[in-house]
DNA sequence: TATGAATGAGTCTTCATTCAT
DNA sequence: GATGAATGAAGACTCATTCAT
């Protein structure tokens, strides 16, 4: 990542093989973006931080959108890549869940600005962007609900363990998300420990829903809680 | 909420009470904010769709700014009040709980615009807007901890209950916020069963915490665990 | 002059007779004018130091443009009826210009804000706000050249004295005015030293050309001197 | 100086070097202001005199502010140095004075828009730029002062002298300035002539308040003289 | 009459994008 | 290939001016 180039450059920029140029404008790309937003980040700024001109960046990388989408695509691959690279597949479900989590902690930690571009402002650009973003999620929780579905004793056959486990991926997720960004605010907690805290929750909790215990209402008051907004007695599971 | 006045203007604006106005401005001002974020929303378009003409805009509600500020504040006051309101007080901590998030759910679900705004515009704007948005958030969690300790079976004194509870509860609110994030993107159940899903999550798991009930890695794989992200060893709680 | 009203209303003005409304708008124009210049000077701030609302600013007074006119013309009134009223008229003509001088001091000191209004703010913007300006530095140049001309000793006839005079009556009038606006930047001596500097450089100054006694260039220097910026030597009365 | 660029541009300007192009945007710009003022004069119209697109306007020269005061900076250096270089320094005083005078009316007369912006708009605005200009007034008044105290017969010694003379010189400056507006106003003298008409004014006046000659109202008055506007006696020098 | 409420028009300023060298 | 120079288009903000009550 990051402006190994000095911010300031003097004549003419040596001539570079094209993926290296590129690499270093995306690198310039994703600190500024993630540093000021799309909307506030410029052209300018980005090509002053890459070490080149602006029609260069043009040529290279074509136009503000096109770029930022370039940017999210590739660190959305990046973390990808960083967690299943760390998970172990030959292992049992909870400790690939863990090696997941970890490298994904991990990841976040090295790489803030990722992170920031990601889910920060990715996600509050609409359009194109927010779509990209939404692939990257759902491919997360297909994973993460395929590890939850082949754990021993989840409810027998995808008859309606598809979606609870879906839904389950998806809390796991977005928590992991949110933890993870409430992480970077307060970062006086090694990684190891968030991530830990995040296992503990879903994975017993998830053991217990496997387990039938579910929490419910004091059942004389079940009757209003379902008119309130509508079916929304916890279905126990 | 939202433009009931056409999107195109014709003639005069009829003259209204301040108070109506502003509620207008303010109402169009989050459902544009919330539909193209801060920095791509204009002014232009946010006095077309309040009916009125920019200078009007400007007379009420003062700067860019100024407005987007106004209308995170209204909008977190809208929000904790209706969770306020749905709370009752007298209940034992999970009922409490349970309500609190029903309200939540509900509000988000019937007030998607207010949401997107304070949830993904406001943050990913940097200075002061973030910092709002992180009070009410501070607030929020600060309530759930309260639950939570109240809650029979906590580890009694504040040894080191206080720190565990907020942390817990960071989670649960973080939880929440992306739940709802991803429940807007994935629409199609009813707000009580995603209420509900995170609350057998929460509740179970933290009943397993307060009982003892860690999840934690073969033991054969904690050494070089530790290695990888610094510490990393799940501190069972 | 100025602002016996409060800066801030409350309630609805009281209905004056319509003279008293004018002075009262016009004391509140010249004060803003002079404070910021026409074009800095809004009507918003006028109406508000005047004490009514902007309809009625309108109403009395016309567009911003008249009213700077009817400003400049009513502030020029006044200073010249303050010199007139100042001037002995049956006084030898050294008394009736150091009268002349006292009363002008007099009141650039105790009407400041008129003074910058005619002074510096009429004159720096085009049109005809100059053009009203330079009328009256016109009556006045000629009130001057009289007196210069009528006093003892003075070239006999017209023949050449009044032009010669008119253009001595302009560099005292220039003078004046400079030495105004200096005086008010610095306002450590009193009005009548400063009058009292003008009248001694002029008067004698003056007595000398009529005496005859000029300045001229070294003789051997002359031819060059001419050559310079064409008819430049001085032509000694 | 002054557009020599066609007022309606067509197509897309030549490219030049950076230096030209910022003189000719700076001599466009000293057009516009001296004609319309700071405020009327619009950035769109300096652009369009200077022959570019306003971003190039911004480019080079930053805000309309920065602009107004390079302008009144260059002009203010250009006009001491047509001074400075007419002024012979190995001349006994009176000619010194006599060919700054010469030079300053005719840096005037040739350069009328500078004379505009230097002395009528820079003035007429309040905050830096009059300040800007108080200081080259300061320095003028400086040198003038300077010539008097070294001119032969002055009261020797600085008991009161510099401060007498540091007054005169303030008062021939003014007159200098204001002659100046005069003349231009009037232009049908030639330069020549108004400045020995300066000269003779001042360097005789000069020379009788040195030897003692001065003028002082008829003695009977002198008391209710003085009550009028406080010491306003003709203190004799 | 007196005014709160309203607006058309314009100003400064910036940005993504592209020629011409 | 690389860039300094250039611009169309748009956005925030303000002001003189006027209805409608």
């Amino acid at each position: 990542m990051h402006a190994e180039q000095p911010a300031v450059r003097t004549g003419r920029a040596k001539r570079l093989p094209r993926a290296v140029r590129e690499r270093q404008i995306m690198d310039a790309a994703v600190e500024v973006f993630s540093r000021l937003g799309f909307h506030a980040a410029s052209m300018d700024e980005i090509s002053e931080v890459a070490g080149i001109s602006k029609p260069m960046l043009y040529a290279y990388l074509g136009s503000k959108e096109e770029l930022f989408a370039t940017c999210i695509r590739r660190e959305a691959t990046r973390m990808m890549e960083a967690i299943a690279h760390g998970v172990e597949p030959d292992q049992p479900p909870d400790v690939q869940l863990w090696s997941g989590l970890r490298a994904f902690f991990g990841f976040v930690g090295e790489n803030r600005a990722s992170w920031q571009v990601l889910h920060r402002q990715a996600s509050s650009q609409g359009g194109p962007f927010a779509e990209e973003l939404a692939d990257l999620r759902g491919r997360a929780i297909g994973l993460v609900a395929a590890l939850l579905l082949h754990s021993s004793g989840f409810p027998d056959g995808p008859r309606d363990g598809g979606k609870e486990a879906e839904s389950l991926a998806a809390a796991l997720v977005g928590a992991g998300e949110s933890l993870a960004d409430w992480w970077l605010d307060n970062p006086e907690e090694p990684a190891g420990v968030v991530a830990a805290r995040l296992m503990n929750l879903v994975w017993m909790g998830f053991g217990d829903l496997v387990a039938g215990n579910v929490w419910h209402p004091p059942s004389r008051r079940a009757p209003e809680v379902d008119t309130d907004i509508g079916g929304s007695t916890p279905p126990a599971g």
